[in-house]
RNA sequence: GCCCCGUUCGUCUAGUGGUCCAGGACGCCGCCCUCUCACGGCGGAAACAGGGGUUCGAGUCCCCUACGGGGUGCCA
Protein backbone atom coordinates (compact mmCIF):
# COMPACT_ATOMS: atom_id res chain seq x y z
CA UNK A 1 0.00 0.00 0.00
CA UNK A 2 3.13 2.36 -0.18
CA UNK A 3 2.04 3.77 -3.54
CA UNK A 4 -1.57 4.43 -2.27
CA UNK A 5 -2.09 8.33 -2.40
CA UNK A 6 -2.12 10.60 0.76
CA UNK A 7 -2.92 14.22 -0.26
CA UNK A 8 -3.14 17.00 2.90
CA UNK A 9 -5.14 20.24 3.51
CA UNK A 10 -2.95 22.53 5.33
CA UNK A 11 -4.76 25.81 6.06
CA UNK A 12 -3.29 28.49 8.19
CA UNK A 13 -5.04 29.22 11.66
CA UNK A 14 -5.39 32.82 10.68
CA UNK A 15 -8.73 33.14 10.14
CA UNK A 16 -11.50 31.70 9.34
CA UNK A 17 -11.59 28.63 6.51
CA UNK A 18 -13.51 30.73 3.52
CA UNK A 19 -14.78 29.49 -0.15
CA UNK A 20 -11.21 29.19 -1.58
CA UNK A 21 -9.79 26.78 1.21
CA UNK A 22 -12.74 25.06 1.56
CA UNK A 23 -12.80 24.17 -2.25
CA UNK A 24 -8.98 23.13 -2.15
CA UNK A 25 -10.11 21.01 0.60
CA UNK A 26 -12.74 19.09 -1.45
CA UNK A 27 -10.22 18.74 -4.13
CA UNK A 28 -7.58 17.20 -1.96
CA UNK A 29 -10.52 15.21 0.12
CA UNK A 30 -12.17 14.04 -3.53
CA UNK A 31 -8.74 12.78 -4.87
CA UNK A 32 -7.99 10.75 -2.12
CA UNK A 33 -11.18 8.79 -1.83
CA UNK A 34 -11.11 8.53 -5.46
CA UNK A 35 -7.71 6.93 -5.59
CA UNK A 36 -8.45 5.02 -1.95
CA UNK A 37 -6.36 7.29 -0.39
CA UNK A 38 -6.42 9.29 2.22
CA UNK A 39 -6.04 13.09 2.92
CA UNK A 40 -4.18 13.97 6.47
CA UNK A 41 -4.63 17.51 7.61
CA UNK A 42 -1.97 19.96 8.51
CA UNK A 43 -2.29 22.80 10.83
CA UNK A 44 0.13 25.24 9.44
CA UNK A 45 1.12 27.77 12.39
CA UNK A 46 4.74 28.45 12.01
CA UNK A 47 4.16 32.26 12.27
CA UNK A 48 2.86 31.95 15.81
CA UNK A 49 1.88 35.59 16.25
CA UNK A 50 -0.76 35.45 13.79
CA UNK A 51 -2.09 31.64 14.73
CA UNK A 52 -4.92 31.25 17.09
CA UNK A 53 -7.12 29.21 19.05
CA UNK A 54 -10.02 30.45 17.58
CA UNK A 55 -8.86 29.93 13.87
CA UNK A 56 -8.88 26.29 14.28
CA UNK A 57 -11.78 25.48 15.86
CA UNK A 58 -13.07 27.63 13.25
CA UNK A 59 -11.34 25.50 10.15
CA UNK A 60 -12.35 22.08 12.01
CA UNK A 61 -16.05 23.78 12.23
CA UNK A 62 -16.06 24.21 8.37
CA UNK A 63 -14.78 21.41 7.30
CA UNK A 64 -16.63 19.52 9.24
CA UNK A 65 -19.72 21.25 8.36
CA UNK A 66 -18.86 20.69 4.49
CA UNK A 67 -18.15 16.94 5.58
CA UNK A 68 -14.82 16.56 4.99
CA UNK A 69 -13.15 14.33 6.77
CA UNK A 70 -9.26 13.78 7.44
CA UNK A 71 -7.42 10.77 9.04
CA UNK A 72 -5.38 10.62 12.19
CA UNK A 73 -4.80 13.58 14.21
CA UNK A 74 -4.49 16.93 12.69
CA UNK A 75 -0.27 17.71 12.38
CA UNK A 76 0.04 20.76 14.09
CA UNK A 77 2.98 22.82 12.64
CA UNK A 78 4.58 24.74 15.24
CA UNK A 79 5.28 21.06 17.48
CA UNK A 80 7.37 19.38 14.68
CA UNK A 81 9.62 22.83 14.84
CA UNK A 82 12.41 20.95 16.11
CA UNK A 83 12.69 18.29 12.95
CA UNK A 84 12.44 21.18 10.79
CA UNK A 85 15.73 22.95 13.22
CA UNK A 86 17.43 19.80 12.84
CA UNK A 87 16.94 19.82 8.57
CA UNK A 88 17.79 23.11 8.65
CA UNK A 89 21.39 22.22 10.83
CA UNK A 90 21.69 19.49 8.30
CA UNK A 91 21.37 21.88 5.47
CA UNK A 92 24.32 24.36 7.35
CA UNK A 93 26.68 21.45 7.56
CA UNK A 94 26.38 20.55 3.83
CA UNK A 95 27.27 23.56 2.81
CA UNK A 96 23.18 23.83 1.34
CA UNK A 97 22.67 26.85 3.63
CA UNK A 98 24.35 29.57 5.30
CA UNK A 99 23.91 32.60 8.01
CA UNK A 100 23.24 35.79 6.90
CA UNK A 101 23.46 38.25 8.80
CA UNK A 102 22.29 41.23 6.68
CA UNK A 103 20.06 43.87 8.19
CA UNK A 104 16.42 43.98 7.49
CA UNK A 105 16.97 47.67 6.22
CA UNK A 106 19.72 46.81 4.13
CA UNK A 107 17.97 44.12 2.07
CA UNK A 108 15.00 46.23 1.77
CA UNK A 109 17.86 48.69 -0.06
CA UNK A 110 18.81 46.21 -2.25
CA UNK A 111 15.47 45.08 -3.60
CA UNK A 112 15.10 48.79 -4.52
CA UNK A 113 18.43 48.57 -6.21
CA UNK A 114 17.26 45.37 -8.14
CA UNK A 115 14.05 46.64 -8.75
CA UNK A 116 15.12 50.10 -10.09
CA UNK A 117 17.71 48.04 -12.36
CA UNK A 118 15.17 46.15 -13.79
CA UNK A 119 16.17 42.86 -12.26
CA UNK A 120 14.19 41.11 -9.75
CA UNK A 121 13.91 42.40 -5.81
CA UNK A 122 15.83 39.76 -4.42
CA UNK A 123 17.96 39.13 -1.69
CA UNK A 124 21.14 39.60 -3.31
CA UNK A 125 23.61 36.88 -1.52
CA UNK A 126 25.39 39.16 0.41
CA UNK A 127 26.46 36.51 3.14
CA UNK A 128 26.08 33.71 0.91
CA UNK A 129 29.96 33.53 -0.06
CA UNK A 130 31.04 35.11 3.68
CA UNK A 131 32.89 32.64 5.69
CA UNK A 132 30.66 31.26 8.26
CA UNK A 133 32.70 31.98 11.20
CA UNK A 134 32.87 35.68 10.62
CA UNK A 135 28.93 35.54 11.11
CA UNK A 136 28.25 37.87 13.94
CA UNK A 137 25.15 39.52 15.83
CA UNK A 138 21.31 38.19 14.58
CA UNK A 139 21.36 36.05 12.08
CA UNK A 140 18.70 33.96 9.78
CA UNK A 141 19.83 30.87 7.74
CA UNK A 142 19.23 31.32 4.20
CA UNK A 143 19.14 28.73 1.87
CA UNK A 144 21.70 28.26 -0.83
CA UNK A 145 19.47 28.44 -4.01
CA UNK A 146 21.27 27.57 -7.51
CA UNK A 147 21.56 31.30 -9.42
CA UNK A 148 21.41 29.91 -12.50
CA UNK A 149 19.27 27.08 -14.54
CA UNK A 150 16.18 27.20 -14.45
CA UNK A 151 13.79 24.72 -12.30
CA UNK A 152 11.28 22.87 -14.20
CA UNK A 153 7.71 22.03 -12.27
CA UNK A 154 6.11 18.95 -13.59
CA UNK A 155 2.38 19.96 -12.50
CA UNK A 156 -0.72 17.43 -13.59
CA UNK A 157 -3.13 21.09 -13.83
CA UNK A 158 -0.49 23.21 -15.63
CA UNK A 159 1.97 21.43 -17.28
CA UNK A 160 5.89 22.13 -17.10
CA UNK A 161 6.14 25.15 -15.95
CA UNK A 162 10.12 26.40 -15.82
CA UNK A 163 11.05 29.08 -13.61
CA UNK A 164 14.22 30.83 -14.30
CA UNK A 165 16.55 30.15 -11.02
CA UNK A 166 17.56 33.73 -10.92
CA UNK A 167 14.19 34.42 -10.08
CA UNK A 168 14.43 32.19 -7.18
CA UNK A 169 16.48 33.94 -4.41
CA UNK A 170 18.48 32.34 -1.65
CA UNK A 171 15.34 32.01 0.87
CA UNK A 172 14.84 32.63 4.69
CA UNK A 173 14.73 29.06 6.71
CA UNK A 174 15.24 29.68 9.39
CA UNK A 175 13.87 33.16 11.14
CA UNK A 176 16.15 35.24 13.64
CA UNK A 177 14.23 33.55 16.70
CA UNK A 178 15.36 30.07 15.53
CA UNK A 179 12.01 29.17 14.41
CA UNK A 180 11.29 27.75 10.91
CA UNK A 181 9.93 29.04 8.29
CA UNK A 182 6.89 28.02 6.06
CA UNK A 183 8.99 26.86 2.68
CA UNK A 184 11.36 24.87 5.12
CA UNK A 185 8.29 23.30 6.83
CA UNK A 186 6.54 22.33 4.18
CA UNK A 187 8.67 20.38 2.53
CA UNK A 188 10.17 18.93 5.65
CA UNK A 189 6.63 17.98 6.60
CA UNK A 190 5.23 16.85 3.24
CA UNK A 191 8.26 14.50 2.69
CA UNK A 192 8.01 12.84 6.69
CA UNK A 193 3.75 12.35 6.10
CA UNK A 194 4.50 10.72 3.22
CA UNK A 195 2.51 12.65 0.61
CA UNK A 196 2.42 11.84 -2.46
CA UNK A 197 -0.02 14.62 -4.10
CA UNK A 198 -0.09 18.16 -3.41
CA UNK A 199 -2.89 19.94 -4.64
CA UNK A 200 -2.83 23.40 -3.43
CA UNK A 201 -3.85 27.13 -5.16
CA UNK A 202 -1.84 28.28 -7.97
CA UNK A 203 -0.92 30.91 -5.59
CA UNK A 204 1.93 28.54 -4.24
CA UNK A 205 3.10 28.50 -7.92
CA UNK A 206 6.82 29.98 -7.51
CA UNK A 207 6.79 28.86 -4.03
CA UNK A 208 6.81 25.03 -5.16
CA UNK A 209 9.80 26.14 -7.83
CA UNK A 210 11.64 27.04 -4.46
CA UNK A 211 10.32 24.00 -2.52
CA UNK A 212 11.84 21.74 -5.49
CA UNK A 213 15.00 23.33 -4.95
CA UNK A 214 14.93 22.47 -1.15
CA UNK A 215 13.56 18.58 -1.86
CA UNK A 216 16.72 18.30 -4.25
CA UNK A 217 19.47 19.74 -1.54
CA UNK A 218 18.03 17.20 0.77
CA UNK A 219 18.16 14.53 -1.80
CA UNK A 220 14.26 13.13 -1.14
CA UNK A 221 11.54 12.09 -3.75
CA UNK A 222 9.31 15.17 -5.56
CA UNK A 223 5.49 14.85 -4.68
CA UNK A 224 3.27 15.03 -7.41
CA UNK A 225 2.43 18.73 -8.10
CA UNK A 226 -1.14 20.16 -8.94
CA UNK A 227 -1.52 24.01 -9.06
CA UNK A 228 -5.16 24.51 -9.02
CA UNK A 229 -6.38 28.27 -10.23
CA UNK A 230 -7.88 30.26 -7.94
CA UNK A 231 -11.51 31.57 -6.99
CA UNK A 232 -11.92 34.93 -7.93
CA UNK A 233 -15.12 37.21 -5.96
CA UNK A 234 -17.62 39.48 -8.20
CA UNK A 235 -15.13 41.54 -8.99
CA UNK A 236 -12.77 39.42 -10.49
CA UNK A 237 -9.51 39.84 -7.60
CA UNK A 238 -8.62 36.80 -5.77
CA UNK A 239 -10.80 36.09 -2.83
CA UNK A 240 -9.67 37.17 0.60
CA UNK A 241 -10.93 37.86 3.81
CA UNK A 242 -10.31 41.59 3.49
CA UNK A 243 -12.14 41.78 0.35
CA UNK A 244 -15.50 40.76 1.36
CA UNK A 245 -14.88 36.82 1.40
CA UNK A 246 -16.78 35.36 4.16
CA UNK A 247 -16.28 32.30 6.22
CA UNK A 248 -17.96 28.94 4.82
CA UNK A 249 -20.01 28.63 8.69
CA UNK A 250 -21.22 31.84 7.50
CA UNK A 251 -22.98 30.26 4.42
CA UNK A 252 -24.35 27.58 6.55
CA UNK A 253 -25.75 30.34 8.99
CA UNK A 254 -27.22 31.87 5.33
CA UNK A 255 -28.88 28.72 5.26
CA UNK A 256 -27.23 26.89 2.85
CA UNK A 257 -27.13 23.09 3.15
CA UNK A 258 -23.49 21.39 2.72
CA UNK A 259 -24.58 19.19 0.09
CA UNK A 260 -24.91 22.42 -2.33
CA UNK A 261 -21.94 23.85 -1.35
CA UNK A 262 -20.29 20.59 -2.25
CA UNK A 263 -21.54 20.59 -5.40
CA UNK A 264 -21.30 24.30 -6.24
CA UNK A 265 -17.38 24.28 -5.09
CA UNK A 266 -16.77 20.71 -7.52
CA UNK A 267 -17.83 22.65 -10.66
CA UNK A 268 -15.59 25.80 -9.50
CA UNK A 269 -12.77 25.22 -11.93
CA UNK A 270 -13.77 21.48 -12.68
CA UNK A 271 -16.48 19.63 -14.98
CA UNK A 272 -17.05 16.95 -16.34
CA UNK A 273 -18.53 17.19 -18.96
CA UNK A 274 -22.43 18.79 -18.86
CA UNK A 275 -22.64 17.82 -15.82
CA UNK A 276 -23.39 19.89 -13.22
CA UNK A 277 -26.00 18.48 -10.25
CA UNK A 278 -24.54 15.50 -9.34
CA UNK A 279 -23.96 13.67 -5.21
CA UNK A 280 -20.93 13.77 -3.46
CA UNK A 281 -20.43 9.81 -4.16
CA UNK A 282 -20.77 10.51 -7.93
CA UNK A 283 -18.61 13.29 -7.69
CA UNK A 284 -15.49 11.32 -6.36
CA UNK A 285 -16.35 8.79 -8.71
CA UNK A 286 -15.69 11.03 -11.07
CA UNK A 287 -12.74 13.75 -9.86
CA UNK A 288 -9.85 13.83 -10.98
CA UNK A 289 -6.43 16.31 -12.17
CA UNK A 290 -7.69 15.55 -15.59
CA UNK A 291 -10.83 17.62 -15.42
CA UNK A 292 -9.67 20.44 -13.39
CA UNK A 293 -9.01 23.67 -15.50
CA UNK A 294 -6.68 26.60 -15.62
CA UNK A 295 -8.04 29.59 -15.27
CA UNK A 296 -10.01 31.34 -12.21
CA UNK A 297 -13.50 30.87 -11.13
CA UNK A 298 -15.55 33.78 -9.75
CA UNK A 299 -18.02 33.15 -7.15
CA UNK A 300 -21.77 33.47 -7.95
CA UNK A 301 -24.19 33.78 -5.26
CA UNK A 302 -26.61 33.22 -7.57
CA UNK A 303 -25.95 29.97 -8.52
CA UNK A 304 -24.90 28.92 -5.18
CA UNK A 305 -28.55 29.86 -4.64
CA UNK A 306 -30.20 28.02 -7.37
CA UNK A 307 -27.92 24.76 -6.57
CA UNK A 308 -29.55 25.13 -2.60
CA UNK A 309 -32.88 25.31 -3.96
CA UNK A 310 -32.34 22.11 -5.77
CA UNK A 311 -31.28 20.17 -2.69
CA UNK A 312 -33.77 21.49 -0.12
CA UNK A 313 -36.22 20.09 -2.64
CA UNK A 314 -35.14 17.11 -3.04
CA UNK A 315 -34.62 16.53 0.78
CA UNK A 316 -36.94 14.14 2.68
CA UNK A 317 -39.45 16.59 4.36
CA UNK A 318 -38.44 15.32 7.65
CA UNK A 319 -35.07 15.73 7.30
CA UNK A 320 -35.88 18.78 5.89
CA UNK A 321 -37.68 20.31 8.94
CA UNK A 322 -34.88 19.23 11.51
CA UNK A 323 -32.93 21.00 9.76
CA UNK A 324 -35.00 24.17 9.33
CA UNK A 325 -35.14 23.41 13.28
CA UNK A 326 -31.50 23.54 14.23
CA UNK A 327 -31.29 26.63 11.62
CA UNK A 328 -33.69 28.73 13.46
CA UNK A 329 -31.41 29.71 16.14
CA UNK A 330 -29.48 31.69 13.73
CA UNK A 331 -31.62 33.75 11.72
CA UNK A 332 -32.38 36.92 12.78
CA UNK A 333 -36.14 37.22 12.39
CA UNK A 334 -36.82 33.79 14.31
CA UNK A 335 -36.09 35.47 17.39
CA UNK A 336 -38.95 35.48 19.03
CA UNK A 337 -40.12 32.31 18.12
CA UNK A 338 -40.69 29.71 20.37
CA UNK A 339 -37.23 27.81 20.90
CA UNK A 340 -39.08 24.24 20.41
CA UNK A 341 -41.61 23.56 17.61
CA UNK A 342 -44.42 21.35 19.24
CA UNK A 343 -44.70 17.90 17.61
CA UNK A 344 -47.92 18.93 16.70
CA UNK A 345 -46.57 21.90 14.60
CA UNK A 346 -44.03 19.62 13.46
CA UNK A 347 -46.36 17.16 11.97
CA UNK A 348 -48.53 19.59 10.06
CA UNK A 349 -45.13 21.62 8.48
CA UNK A 350 -44.22 18.22 7.33
CA UNK A 351 -47.20 17.24 5.38
CA UNK A 352 -46.72 21.15 4.00
CA UNK A 353 -43.48 20.78 3.35
CA UNK A 354 -43.70 19.92 -0.08
CA UNK A 355 -45.59 22.82 -0.80
CA UNK A 356 -42.96 25.10 1.64
CA UNK A 357 -39.55 24.25 0.44
CA UNK A 358 -40.27 24.59 -3.30
CA UNK A 359 -40.62 28.67 -2.83
CA UNK A 360 -37.21 28.75 -0.72
CA UNK A 361 -33.79 29.21 -1.73
CA UNK A 362 -32.19 28.79 1.45
CA UNK A 363 -33.32 27.90 4.90
CA UNK A 364 -33.46 31.42 5.77
CA UNK A 365 -36.00 31.47 3.30
CA UNK A 366 -37.66 28.94 4.61
CA UNK A 367 -38.05 30.19 7.59
CA UNK A 368 -39.39 33.36 6.31
CA UNK A 369 -42.16 31.75 4.88
CA UNK A 370 -43.09 30.62 7.77
CA UNK A 371 -43.69 33.78 10.17
CA UNK A 372 -46.99 34.26 9.34
CA UNK A 373 -47.18 30.91 11.76
CA UNK A 374 -46.20 32.86 14.84
CA UNK A 375 -47.53 36.20 14.32
CA UNK A 376 -49.59 37.06 17.18
CA UNK A 377 -53.23 38.38 16.75
CA UNK A 378 -54.59 40.75 15.84
CA UNK A 379 -52.14 40.95 13.01
CA UNK A 380 -50.23 43.91 11.56
CA UNK A 381 -51.48 43.94 8.10
CA UNK A 382 -48.59 45.72 5.57
CA UNK A 383 -49.76 48.45 3.15
CA UNK A 384 -51.36 46.38 0.28
CA UNK A 385 -53.00 43.94 2.43
CA UNK A 386 -54.77 46.68 4.40
CA UNK A 387 -55.97 48.26 1.07
CA UNK A 388 -57.25 44.32 -0.22
CA UNK A 389 -59.56 44.77 2.79
CA UNK A 390 -61.98 46.46 1.20
CA UNK A 391 -65.73 46.36 2.62
CA UNK A 392 -66.69 44.10 0.15
CA UNK A 393 -63.69 41.58 0.96
CA UNK A 394 -64.53 42.05 4.75
CA UNK A 395 -67.76 40.90 3.62
CA UNK A 396 -66.56 38.01 2.28
CA UNK A 397 -64.51 37.13 4.90
CA UNK A 398 -67.35 36.34 7.24
CA UNK A 399 -68.98 34.14 4.72
CA UNK A 400 -65.44 32.26 4.34
CA UNK A 401 -65.21 31.72 8.03
CA UNK A 402 -68.94 30.52 8.32
CA UNK A 403 -67.64 28.57 5.61
CA UNK A 404 -64.58 26.77 7.24
CA UNK A 405 -66.44 26.25 10.48
CA UNK A 406 -68.47 24.03 8.82
CA UNK A 407 -65.70 21.91 7.48
CA UNK A 408 -65.45 18.85 8.99
CA UNK A 409 -61.89 17.37 9.13
CA UNK A 410 -59.71 20.16 9.18
CA UNK A 411 -57.31 18.90 6.43
CA UNK A 412 -55.70 20.23 3.21
CA UNK A 413 -58.26 18.61 0.94
CA UNK A 414 -61.32 19.75 2.88
CA UNK A 415 -60.36 22.79 2.72
CA UNK A 416 -59.54 23.36 -0.90
CA UNK A 417 -63.20 21.90 -1.53
CA UNK A 418 -64.53 24.33 0.84
CA UNK A 419 -63.15 27.43 -0.73
CA UNK A 420 -63.60 26.19 -4.31
CA UNK A 421 -66.90 25.63 -3.38
CA UNK A 422 -67.57 28.83 -1.61
CA UNK A 423 -66.29 30.31 -4.91
CA UNK A 424 -68.22 28.57 -7.41
CA UNK A 425 -71.32 29.47 -5.24
CA UNK A 426 -70.58 33.09 -5.52
CA UNK A 427 -69.79 33.08 -9.07
CA UNK A 428 -66.00 34.56 -8.25
CA UNK A 429 -62.64 33.40 -9.40
CA UNK A 430 -60.92 31.72 -6.26
CA UNK A 431 -58.40 34.97 -6.01
CA UNK A 432 -61.04 37.18 -5.28
CA UNK A 433 -61.48 34.97 -1.94
CA UNK A 434 -57.77 33.76 -1.81
CA UNK A 435 -56.23 36.99 -1.57
CA UNK A 436 -58.15 38.53 0.91
CA UNK A 437 -58.03 35.85 3.00
CA UNK A 438 -54.54 35.78 2.41
CA UNK A 439 -54.12 39.13 4.06
CA UNK A 440 -56.03 37.99 6.83
CA UNK A 441 -54.18 35.11 7.47
CA UNK A 442 -50.69 36.49 7.04
CA UNK A 443 -50.87 39.80 7.20
CA UNK A 444 -49.40 39.94 3.97
CA UNK A 445 -49.80 39.75 0.24
CA UNK A 446 -47.10 36.95 -0.38
CA UNK A 447 -47.32 33.72 1.10
CA UNK A 448 -47.70 29.99 0.90
CA UNK A 449 -50.55 28.62 -1.17
CA UNK A 450 -53.82 29.75 1.03
CA UNK A 451 -54.65 26.02 1.34
CA UNK A 452 -51.85 25.57 2.96
CA UNK A 453 -51.60 28.60 5.32
CA UNK A 454 -54.89 27.32 6.75
CA UNK A 455 -54.30 24.24 7.50
CA UNK A 456 -51.21 25.18 9.48
CA UNK A 457 -52.99 27.60 10.85
CA UNK A 458 -55.16 25.16 12.39
CA UNK A 459 -59.11 26.26 11.98
CA UNK A 460 -59.90 27.79 15.22
CA UNK A 461 -56.34 30.35 15.11
CA UNK A 462 -57.51 31.01 11.09
CA UNK A 463 -61.22 31.79 11.89
CA UNK A 464 -60.06 34.37 14.95
CA UNK A 465 -57.65 36.10 12.80
CA UNK A 466 -60.64 36.10 9.96
CA UNK A 467 -62.92 37.80 11.99
CA UNK A 468 -60.34 40.14 13.53
CA UNK A 469 -60.63 41.64 9.92
CA UNK A 470 -64.11 41.58 9.65
CA UNK A 471 -64.81 43.16 13.03
CA UNK A 472 -62.21 45.75 12.60
C1' G B 1 9.96 46.68 -12.29
C1' C B 2 10.89 41.26 -12.83
C1' C B 3 8.67 36.26 -13.21
C1' C B 4 4.55 32.85 -13.83
C1' C B 5 -0.49 31.78 -15.27
C1' G B 6 -4.92 32.83 -17.67
C1' U B 7 -8.62 34.89 -21.60
C1' U B 8 -15.47 30.62 -25.14
C1' C B 9 -22.49 33.97 -23.65
C1' G B 10 -23.14 38.62 -17.46
C1' U B 11 -21.38 33.92 -14.52
C1' C B 12 -19.77 28.49 -14.25
C1' U B 13 -18.38 25.71 -18.26
C1' A B 14 -18.52 21.79 -22.87
C1' G B 15 -15.18 21.82 -26.74
C1' U B 16 -8.37 18.24 -27.19
C1' G B 17 -7.85 20.50 -36.11
C1' G B 18 -13.22 19.10 -39.80
C1' U B 19 -19.46 16.42 -36.77
C1' C B 20 -19.28 24.33 -33.96
C1' C B 21 -23.48 29.57 -38.59
C1' A B 22 -20.08 26.87 -30.91
C1' G B 23 -23.55 22.87 -26.68
C1' G B 24 -25.27 22.80 -21.36
C1' A B 25 -26.28 25.21 -16.64
C1' C B 26 -27.25 29.65 -13.55
C1' G B 27 -28.94 34.48 -14.26
C1' C B 28 -31.92 37.69 -17.53
C1' C B 29 -36.37 38.57 -20.91
C1' G B 30 -41.20 36.78 -22.89
C1' C B 31 -45.33 33.38 -22.89
C1' C B 32 -48.10 29.43 -20.44
C1' C B 33 -49.76 27.34 -15.72
C1' U B 34 -51.97 29.89 -11.42
C1' C B 35 -55.22 31.95 -5.08
C1' U B 36 -50.16 35.69 -4.30
C1' C B 37 -44.99 34.58 -4.50
C1' A B 38 -42.60 30.62 -6.13
C1' C B 39 -42.17 25.79 -8.67
C1' G B 40 -42.88 23.74 -13.40
C1' G B 41 -43.37 23.93 -18.95
C1' C B 42 -42.20 26.39 -23.55
C1' G B 43 -39.50 30.08 -26.18
C1' G B 44 -35.72 34.09 -26.63
C1' A B 45 -31.44 37.43 -26.34
C1' A B 46 -26.38 36.35 -25.10
C1' A B 47 -19.52 34.23 -26.19
C1' C B 48 -14.52 31.79 -29.18
C1' A B 49 -10.14 39.31 -26.38
C1' G B 50 -7.37 41.54 -30.94
C1' G B 51 -3.68 40.78 -34.74
C1' G B 52 -0.41 37.78 -37.36
C1' G B 53 1.03 32.87 -38.78
C1' U B 54 0.85 27.06 -39.57
C1' U B 55 -2.87 24.07 -42.26
C1' C B 56 -6.99 22.06 -47.58
C1' G B 57 -9.33 23.46 -42.85
C1' A B 58 -8.28 26.76 -36.13
C1' G B 59 -12.36 28.07 -30.55
C1' U B 60 -8.84 24.04 -30.84
C1' C B 61 -1.44 24.51 -32.76
C1' C B 62 2.60 28.75 -32.83
C1' C B 63 3.97 34.06 -32.20
C1' C B 64 2.85 39.10 -30.82
C1' U B 65 -0.32 42.67 -28.43
C1' A B 66 -4.08 43.94 -24.98
C1' C B 67 -6.53 42.92 -20.69
C1' G B 68 -7.05 40.08 -16.13
C1' G B 69 -4.92 37.33 -12.14
C1' G B 70 -0.96 35.46 -9.08
C1' G B 71 3.99 35.75 -7.11
C1' U B 72 8.01 38.73 -5.90
C1' G B 73 8.17 38.63 3.04
C1' C B 74 12.49 36.78 9.09
C1' C B 75 3.21 35.48 6.00
C1' A B 76 1.32 31.00 4.84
Amino acid sequence: MSSSVVTRFPPSPTGFLHIGGARTALFNWAFAKHHGGIMLLRIEDTDRGRSTKQAVDAIFEGLEWLGLDWSGEPVFQHRRAGRHVEIAEQLLREGAAYRCTCAPGDIEAMRQRARAAGRPQHYDGTCRNRPQSAAAGPYVVRFKAPQTGETVICDRVQGDVAIANEQLDDLVILRSDATPTYMLSVVVDDHDMGITHVIRGDDHMTNTARQILIYRALGWALPVFAHIPLIHGPDGAKLSKRHGALSLTAYRDMGFVPEAMRNYLARLGWSHGDDEIFSTEQFVRWFDLDGVGRSPARFDMARLENLNAHYLRCMDDRELLERLAAHLPVTDFATGWPSRLSLDLKQRLVAAMPALKERAKTLSDLARTLEFVFASRPLKLDDKAQTLLTADARAMLGETADKLERIEVWERAAIEAALRDLAAASGLKLGRIAQPLRAALTGTTVSPGIFDVLYILQRDEAIARIRDQTTA
